[in-house]
This record gives C-alpha cells, structure tokens and sequence, in this order.
DNA sequence: CTTGACGCCTAGCGTTGCTAGGTATATGAT
DNA sequence: ATCATATACCTAGCAACGCTAGGCGTCAAG
C-alpha cells in the first residue's frame, strides 16, 4: 500500500513515536499502525533494522527489559534524537508544502 | 536538500507537471525548480531516467521536435497516465494524512 | 499440542534517486 | 576567434533503504 512512497520519511516516524516515551520494537509497529489508522503497517523487517540504524547514528538508545520473560529491546530517544527529530519536522513541511505547490491540490 | 525523501513521489511531480501541457525534459526540470520555489532543483540524471521510465510504463508518450535546430525530446500525458495521476494524487493525500496524523503536526 | 500472538533478528533483493561522465548546439563575453 | 555558460540529451554504476523471507524463542488459548 505504501510502495517506496515511505523512504526517507520513516525516521521520522520512528522518532516521533519514541518522542512520547520509550518503547520497544513491537510497540513501536502497533503505535505506527494505531496512529496512522492502519495506513502505516509495517513489517519487522522494515522497523527492526531502521531503529538498529537510528541508534548507530546516536539518535536512539536502548537497554534490555529484564522485568519481563519475554525479551524486549527498549528505546528511547537521545538528546540528539530530539534535536533530529525537530528538523525532521521542519523538513517534512517543507517538502510536502513543495510536493503540494508543484502538484497543486 | 531533499535527501531520500523523493523517493517514490518523483512519478506524481513528473505527472502534475505534464498535465498542463506537453513539455520536454529540460523544461521540466526547470518548471519543478520554479513550481517548488527552488526546492526540487533536480539532476538530469534523475529527471530523464524516469521520463524513460514513465514512458516504458505507458504513463507518457513522446516525439522529437523538428522545428528547433537543437533536439528535443517531447513528453505529453497518455490517458492512462492521466489516470495514475489521479491516483498517484489521492495517495499523496492519504499518505501526508497519515504522516502528520503520526508525527502529530 | 498445535495454532497464533508476541518479540527479536538478518541476508539478500529490487527499486530508485543520484553522481559522474559523455555528446552536441547556441549565445554572449573577452 | 575563443572560451564560458546555458540549453538539451544520454547512460553506467553507486548507495540507500524498505521489504521479503527466513530463522529463533516465549506464552496463552483451544
């Protein structure tokens, strides 16, 4: 449903989910999906790899559960996470202002 | 400037331009660079690859003009890339719904 | 005891925008 | 005359990224 429309805009999903608390992977998909009203139904594969990426560039941290048996990876948003995040959003006004003024809807 | 972040949406910018009229390549770059004020001031190494492509997708027919001394390449919308147009532009909606619906703008 | 939800992972694929290079004509400045 | 710039086209190959498809393991329900 989504095709390729998605790439470059999945960070910043990623991070706005994570900007209102920490939170592991699966719940990341559910919250995805929650949000945007099932539009946004996103494989493991897609959401697994893109947080490993996002915390490689130190935009996101985690640290293991251990209250719970089933394992669970916990993320949560670094300080230059929210500062990423901030001009994520200005980005993507801009571009879809763009994307709106060429198109012109 | 624009990152990934075209990735996917550079058919429905191609489309909208071409709805207004048959244009050639070069013209098309430099009417996305004025519609967007600047923002999309793309390569021709990514324009005409997907002119090609639009073309080979029947969404795009195309001849060279005769009357200028420089060649030029001539694209018009085909009916059926007037209809993906359409379509193309009702995704776009949902799909910026749906981003700002996640990211809570 | 098997199905399904939960929860994690990664190798490899396909698409796509872009870089970098090439060709050629017209125009304006030096 | 010559050189730079704008116009106008092209493509091979790169890099990024979302996704498929597979795997591993826990837990609850039927």
């Amino acid at each position: 449903m989504t095709g390729e429309a998605l790439k470059g805009h999945l960070d910043l999903l990623l991070l706005a989910i994570l900007a209102d608390g920490p939170a592991h992977g699966y719940a990341v998909i559910e919250s995805l999906r929650q949000r945007s009203s099932g539009q946004f139904d996103l494989p493991e594969g897609t959401v697994y790899p893109a947080l490993h990426r996002l915390e490689s560039q130190g935009l996101l941290g985690s640290h293991w559960s251990e209250d719970s048996a089933r394992r669970k990876r916990i993320y949560r948003l670094t300080p230059k996470g929210q500062q990423v995040l901030a001009s994520r959003q200005a980005e993507w006004k801009k571009f879809s202002k763009a994307i709106n003024a060429t198109v012109r809807i």
